[in-house]
Parts: C-alpha cells; sequence; structure tokens
DNA sequence: CTAGTTGCAAACATTTTGCCACTAG
DNA sequence: CTAGTGGCAAAATGTTTGCAACTAG
C-alpha cells in the first residue's frame, strides 16, 4: 500500500498534471520522511535540501496533493498548525509523547471495529473514518 | 462527576476568584449545553440572551476556565476553531456526522482499555490520555 | 482599597486569495 | 501554444497581548 515517490508522480502525470521541481521535492519528503509534518516544517526541510520555495506555493501543493488524496491532513490536539502525513500509509494512530514531544505511529490488531459495532449498535450512526490519537510518556522518556 | 453553575461559581469564589457576569454567563452556557461550543458560537449565544461581551473579554475568561480545569479545548480535523466542553462531563468521545455536521457524544463500554494495554505492551508507551473522533453519518441522516 | 476583570486597539500566527508572469509538455 | 504552476503582496481567520480603566468583595 505504501507507495513510492515515483508511483505517486507518475499517477499525476497521468491525470495530466506536470512534474514541477516543487512537486518532486515536496513528494519525495513526504515519501522519505514517515512523520506527519507541518508546512513550515516541509518548508525548513526544502530549503535544507537547496529546493526553497515561496511560502504561497508551498502551501498551494500540499492543498493540491490533499484534493488528490495523496497526502492527508491531520491536526493533533493542542497544536495550532495542520499536518500532513502520506495517505498511501498503513491505517494507523498516533502516540503523543508529553515529554519529548516525539511522535510515533501505531497500528492496532483489529482497530476499532468493536467500537464501531457498537457505535451501530447503541446509536444508528454508522462510523466510515475516525481519529484517534494517544497521549503519554514514550519508553525513552520513561526511563 | 457532572457539575452544576453554581458548584462551579463557588468552587471558583473560594479561591479567591469574582463572580461576575461575564463568568456566570458564559458557565450558564456550558452547563446548560452538552456540546462542544467555539468561541464565536459562545458569543453568539451571550448576544442572544443580552450579555454581550467584547471578544478580547470572551477569549480570556475561555483561557481562565480552561487554566483551572472548568472546561477542555477540543479541536475537530478539518476545523479550524477551537471547541470547548465541560470538563466535568463524563468521559466520552464525539460522533460527527459528515452529512448534517451534528455532533453526538458517546460513551464507549470500556473505552479504549485494550488498545492502551497493547501499546504499552508493544511499544513501552504509557498512555495517559487519549481523543478520539468517529466520523460518518448519523441515524437521521441515514434515513 | 486592590487584586481581579474588562475593553480597545493592535499584534500575531497560520493559511488563503487575486493577479499576473512563467513553463512543462 | 496553453493549461498548469509559481511568486508577490495583501486579505482573511482565529486568537493573543499591552495597557489603561474599572469593579467586586
Amino acid at each position: 500500500m505504501k507507495k513510492s515517490s515515483e508511483e505517486i508522480l507518475s499517477s499525476l502525470a497521468s491525470q495530466g498534471f506536470r512534474m514541477t521541481r516543487l512537486r518532486k521535492a515536496i513528494i519525495g519528503v513526504f515519501t522519505g520522511n514517515g512523520l506527519p509534518m507541518s508546512a513550515e516544517e516541509l518548508m525548513d526541510i526544502l530549503r535544507a535540501g537547496n529546493t526553497a520555495f515561496n511560502r504561497t506555493t508551498v502551501y498551494r501543493e500540499i492543498g493540491f496533493l490533499k484534493a488528490r488524496g495523496v497526502i492527508n491532513e491531520i491536526q493533533f490536539l493542542h497544536e495550532r498548525v495542520k499536518r500532513y502525513e502520506l495517505a498511501s500509509l498503513e491505517h494507523h494512530h498516533h502516540l503523543v509523547c508529553l515529554r519529548c514531544k516525539r511522535v510515533e505511529d501505531i497500528v492496532l490488531e483489529n482497530d476499532l471495529a468493536d467500537q464501531e459495532r457498537s457505535i451501530l449498535d447503541s446509536k444508528g450512526f454508522h462510523v466510515t473514518n475516525h481519529m484517534l490519537e494517544f497521549h503519554g510518556i514514550c519508553r525513552g522518556c520513561n526511563r
């Protein structure tokens, strides 16, 4: 399910979108870095790789990739910035360490299947998606 | 566990904080309305009740109540505004209907106990808190 | 009387828009 | 050549701060 930079680019190209320097750079950053990134962090990384682009342009490309389902938007509690990660990653959630602030991914055995069934039973609400964020102390900080 | 307007106010008073018109009005709105409210919605309700206050003041009171643990901040995915709800409500999550946008509360049987245990086992990450949001179609919209 | 509270104006952080120039295919 | 892309300046949105005036207890 996880896609490479090339797969994403050629899929976009086949839809008539261009393979520009910015697009290549941004997709490269996302495919090379699993964790949810903010626009600012993304720009820092681009800058560090000598592929600096205008703020507006970066936001626009993020919007483009979001609209095409290449990346997903995440919003952590108590953070003001939006974050983005590759949509083709396996379905997972995030563990946010309150001490070191680092984020890890977690894949749950059978996710929230039981909970979603009970929600349908008790409320008649048909869940199509969920978002879950755990806060706590990571192994490193616990020592 | 759910506290009344009076309990909250007198608890604040006992800590030396004043019982002002704004404070009474805002706490009244929160205790009378279970669902997560944005600052803007709160101001609308105040205005409708002839207790209009300056935007800054309302934000400041929200900050005050948050700092004292009276209300909690929530941030729904894809919403730009922060929302707030009484902290003394039973631990619950939210069902957000994608069609009518309404929010319902849901209390889960034994919440995410299994998942949190498995996270501790597999990652050594000690979960202290979590936030979970379900998206889907509510009973009303499903007909 | 005085710490706590309020309002105004202005600042702030993040993201979005309008408009026009540019370029990949 | 032309739809798609890029950059600049400015707007929009939601929230916060500085500061001086006001008020509950």
